[in-house]
Parts: C-alpha cells; sequence; structure tokens
DNA sequence: CTGGGTGCAAAGTATTTGCATGAAC
DNA sequence: GTTCATGCAAATACTTTGCACCCAG
C-alpha cells in the first residue's frame, strides 16, 4: 500500500479520500474498468457518484498519472502508468496483466521500412490466462 | 472495386444498396469510423438511418466479415477482414495505416515464458504519418 | 410471395456538464 | 478563508431495440 497524497500533490490534485480509494485500487487490482471501479468504491463510501469517478479518471488520464488500456472485444481497463508494457488480455475471466517484451526490434524495423514517425507502440495479446486453462 | 454482393451472400447477407455501399466505403477507404461512415452514407442516400450503420456493422463483426480496430486516445474504426497485420495510427490527421510485421517471435516468446494461451496478438503503433511530418 | 432489411422513433447505456454544498489545505 | 472536489440532476453522446413498411431473392 502506497502513500498516493504526496504524488496526488506533486500533480496540483487535493488528496481527497475518493482520490486515495481509487488509486489504491488501481494499485492493488492492477487493471480495472470504469464499472467495476464504482462497484467497488460503492463499498468504501455510501454514496459516491459515478460523475466523480469519471471526472477523476479524466484529470488523472491527462496528468499522465494513469492510462487507459484498449482491449480488443472488452472494455477498456485503467491503470497506474508505469514503465511501457504490454498486455495480455484473457478473453475468458476479462482479467489483464501486464508483460515486459521488448518491442525495439520491431519499432525499428517500422521506422526503417516506413516514414512514420513512431511516438509510442501498444500491444495487446489476447487468449486464455493460466487459470482459466484448467476449467 | 470490388463485387461484394456474393461475398455478402456467402454469409447468409442480403446484398442491399446499403451493405454495398458501406463495404464499398471500407474497401476504398481502408479504415472508417462510425461517424465518417455515416457522413459519407448520407450523401449516397437521402436518408439512411445510424441504426441501420450499427445493425450492419454488428451483424458483419459478427460474420468476421469486418473488424473494429481499438486505436489508445482515439475512436475506433473498422476495416474489412484480412491477413493478420498491425496498424499506424496517426495522432495528427488520425488516419491509419496497415502494416505487416511478423509478430511470431514475440508470441514465442511470450507462450515459452508465460502459461499464456495466446489467440491473437494486436498491434497498434501510434505516431506521426508521413504526410503529416510536412506540417 | 416471403424473409430479411431499412428507417424512424423510442429506449437504453455511457459519459459529460453545471451548480450548490462541502472538504482540503 | 479560498480553492478545488464532490454529489446530484440534467444534458449530451453513443448504441440498441421494436415495429411498420419495403425490397432482394
Amino acid at each position: 500500500m502506497i502513500n498516493y497524497t504526496d504524488i496526488l500533490r506533486e500533480h496540483n490534485l487535493k488528496a481527497t479520500p475518493q482520490r486515495l480509494a481509487i488509486t489504491n485500487e488501481l494499485y492493488t487490482k492492477g487493471h480495472v474498468s470504469i464499472e467495476s471501479l464504482y462497484e467497488l468504491m460503492v463499498k468504501k463510501f455510501n454514496s459516491i457518484s459515478l460523475a466523480t469517478i469519471y471526472k477523476n479518471i479524466n484529470l488523472m488520464q491527462k496528468n499522465s498519472f494513469i492510462q487507459e488500456v484498449k482491449i480488443p472485444q472488452a472494455k477498456s481497463v485503467y491503470e497506474l502508468t508505469k514503465a511501457s508494457h504490454s498486455h495480455l488480455a484473457c478473453t475468458k475471466c476479462l482479467g489483464v496483466e501486464d508483460i515486459t517484451i521488448d518491442l525495439n526490434v520491431i519499432i525499428d524495423t517500422i521506422t526503417k521500412t516506413s516514414s512514420f514517425k513512431i511516438d509510442s507502440a501498444n500491444l495487446v495479446v489476447s487468449g486464455i490466462c493460466k487459470n482459466c486453462q484448467r476449467s
């Protein structure tokens, strides 16, 4: 459990209980959809507004504090911004895992063979996770 | 200009003028968002319904006839299903290009280092396209 | 003909906005 | 005390659904 109070303030964001709860949820769960984030927040605050969730998600995204991960055929999830990485998305449990893969070879190839100026590369691999392979 | 009449029928879909227009648009433009597809269709049909666009897009997706491409920080675009490939997304003009990249090395690496059973790998590279680099 | 497709309107879902109150600092 | 965040309600945006009519096969 990390103290996000100071980190939020560094981004000129007040450290409200709602924000601390959201960041903690993202930290512990890793990847959360708006929907499940709301459900989790309702348990902690008797009356948190969905608008508050959206406002904070959008604000933190603008601050590059968190990032949206778009998954093919599934809902987006959000994660705390960290070192560049890729994602494994399970089509069964809808869970998302981080995976570190070196995409530099690919980026170099694209740079050499096309006239495209690359900012970022985003890889999402879909399939069945370890747990779901049992059932 | 390809004749999609037979292809549609092979999927048990009637070859209506609306469908032929949609498939032709996807064929000529390559990648189109719902919004711009609607604008393009309105020019051809005095009164086409957005509902018709959605119904057909959804139906063709279920038939694996077309596919949605989710782009980070931008709206989804749709394309005709073709051989596996990756995408270059321009953050300036919002255009999307296809690019063929061999992801097998990466897929092998993931298979060997994780217990994840891969179905598909989806790479979207964001940056500035050739045209937009001039301005 | 006949089944499926279209367009319209309405419903449903997702997201954003405005504003008064309340909390952080 | 000020500024900014929250919650609520309303507004907007996006997508789906139901149904009468129409067209492709």
